[in-house]
DNA sequence: AGGTTGACCTGGACGC
DNA sequence: TGCGTCCAGGTCAACC
C-alpha cells in the first residue's frame, strides 16, 4: 500500500509525537518473516534508546535512535511492504491480528508494528554504517540527473520509474498518474522518451507526489496513518483504479494492462 | 548486464 | 453461507 507518500505522513506523524520517548522494552513476534535483522539484534538495538528523530527515506522509514547523552546509537529501519504500518497507541488497545512488533514507550504509550501480509520488513543498522537508499529522491533530485536515469534503458518508463535503484520511493499508484499527467505512455522504452516528455514527467511526478504528501496520503483504500486514523484526505487518481470509465479529459476509457507484472492504467487518447 | 517472471503472504471483493 | 477465483500500494531470486 504505501509508497513515498504514504510512507511520508507516517514518518512525519510519529516524529511529531514519539521524538525524545524513550523505549523501554520490545516484544517481537515468533513469526520471523518480517525481520532482516536478528529478533535480538532488533531488541537490543531498541531497548534503552531514546528516539532521536524519525523520517522517511525511499519507502523506508527511519528511526533515528540514541544514547541517553544524545550520542547516535543507530538506527532501526521499517519498510511497510504491501500492507504494513506503524502505529502508535495506548496499551489498552487491543493488539491486532499480525503485529509483529510492540515497543514500549517510556510515555506509557506502544508503537507497534502491524502486517497481515507479511511483506515488510525491519532491520536495525548500528550508528556507524547509516542507512541509505540506492536511488534517488524524486523530490530532491533535479532534473538533469533525473533525466540520466533513463538513459540508454530499454525497459517500459513505467518499469524505470517503479525500479528502486533508480527512483526511491515511486510506487504502482504515483507511477501511472504521474505518466498520465506527462501524457505518456508506461510501455514506452525509458531511453526513447523525449527531454520534453521526461521534462514533464519530472514535473509531473513531484506534483503528484507533493499534492499527495499535503493530503496525507492516498485515498484508495482503508489506509490509516501513525494515529491509526483514516487518512482524510482526497487525493484524485485519475487513472489509477479507473478501467474502463473515462478519462477525465477526453472521456475515453481508461484502459489497464499488465507491465513487468504489474498493474498499469493509461488513456490511449491523452498518452503517447 | 539488464530486463522480465514467479514466489512470497493474507484478505477483501466478486461470481456462482 | 460457502467456495473458488482474482486482485492488491512491494521486492527478491531465478530465469532469459
Amino acid at each position: 500500500m504505501p509508497e513515498l507518500p504514504e510512507v511520508e505522513t507516517v514518518a512525519r506523524g510519529l516524529a511529531q509525537r514519539v521524538a525524545g520517548d524513550i523505549i523501554n522494552s520490545v516484544w517481537i513476534g515468533r513469526k520471523p518473516e518480517p525481520l532482516k535483522s536478528p529478533a535480538r539484534k532488533i531488541a537490543a538495538l531498541l531497548e534503552g534508546s531514546r528516539i532521536a528523530n524519525v523520517r522517511r527515506v525511499g519507502k523506508h522509514i527511519v528511526v533515528d535512535l540514541e544514547e541517553d547523552g544524545q550520542k547516535p546509537r543507530g538506527q532501526w529501519i521499517v519498510h511497510l511492504g504491501m500492507t504494513g504500518n506503524l502505529v502508535l497507541t495506548s496499551p489498552d488497545q487491543q493488539v491486532p491480528k499480525h503485529t509483529h512488533l510492540i515497543a514500549q514507550l517510556a510515555s506509557g504509550r506502544e508503537l507497534r508494528f502491524v502486517d497481515p501480509r507479511r511483506f515488510g520488513r525491519l532491520s536495525v543498522h548500528r550508528a556507524e554504517s547509516a542507512f541509505k537508499a540506492p536511488g534517488s529522491e524524486p523530490l530532491d533530485v533535479d532534473f538533469e540527473s533525473f533525466a540520466r536515469l533513463f538513459r540508454g534503458r530499454k525497459t517500459p518508463i513505467k518499469s524505470a520509474l517503479l525500479n528502486q535503484r533508480l527512483l526511491s520511493g515511486v510506487g504502482n499508484i504515483y507511477a501511472d498518474e504521474a505518466l498520465f499527467r506527462a501524457g505518456v505512455r508506461p510501455r514506452r522504452r525509458a531511453a526513447k522518451v523525449t527531454r520534453e516528455e521526461l521534462r514533464r514527467l519530472y514535473e509531473a511526478l513531484r506534483k503528484v507526489l507533493s499534492e499527495a504528501i499535503a493530503a496525507g496520503g492516498s485515498s484508495i483504500s482503508n489506509y490509516v496513518d501513525a494515529d491509526g486514523e483514516e487518512g482524510l484526505f482526497q487525493f484524485d487518481h485519475r487513472v489509477y483504479g479507473r478501467e474502463g470509465e473515462p478519462c477525465l479529459s477526453c472521456r475515453s476509457p481508461i484502459k489497464r494492462v499488465v507491465i513487468a507484472g504489474r498493474s498499469a492504467h493509461y488513456c490511449a487518447h491523452c498518452q503517447r
